[in-house]
DNA sequence: GGTGTGACAATGG
DNA sequence: GCCATTGCCACAC
């Protein structure tokens, strides 16, 4: 169809290329925003295929509603995740965003 | 064209 | 309040 429509996935790693510096976001979040709202699994698949992509995408700023870094192990090593959302100013302990609440962005808000 | 999967989310017990 | 299970939607094989 439309050269813009290129699938959920693109339009998953899109959106998460988006995500400002110091900032994190929620599969749901995205998934959300893009008007499937439970097709949240879709979203970190998307990003598992981010390799595919060509681009480098900052799943690292993509967690899930807890907070959690689920998708760190998939990084390469775990803790790169972690080191990388230290590396934007972002506080990380156990695995967890500090302060996820306030670091949250909000497509559909921020948007 | 159908099946399986997948880095979640929400609900129930 | 925590653990277990289901639902879900889009993509790859």
């Amino acid at each position: 169809m439309k050269s813009d429509d290129k699938g959920f996935f693109d339009n998953v790693l899109r959106v998460t290329c988006l995500i400002p510096e110091g900032r994190v976001s929620t599969y749901g979040a995205i998934a959300r925003y893009l008007g499937s709202g439970r097709s949240a699994r879709m979203v970190g698949w998307a990003l598992n295929n981010c390799h595919s992509s060509g681009e480098f995408i900052p799943a690292h700023r993509v967690v899930n509603r807890n907070g959690l870094l689920t998708g760190k192990h998939h990084f390469g090593t775990p803790g790169a995740m972690q080191q990388l959302l230290e590396n934007e100013n972002i506080q990380v302990i156990d695995d967890t965003v500090l302060d996820f609440k306030r670091l949250f962005w909000d497509p559909c808000t921020e948007l």
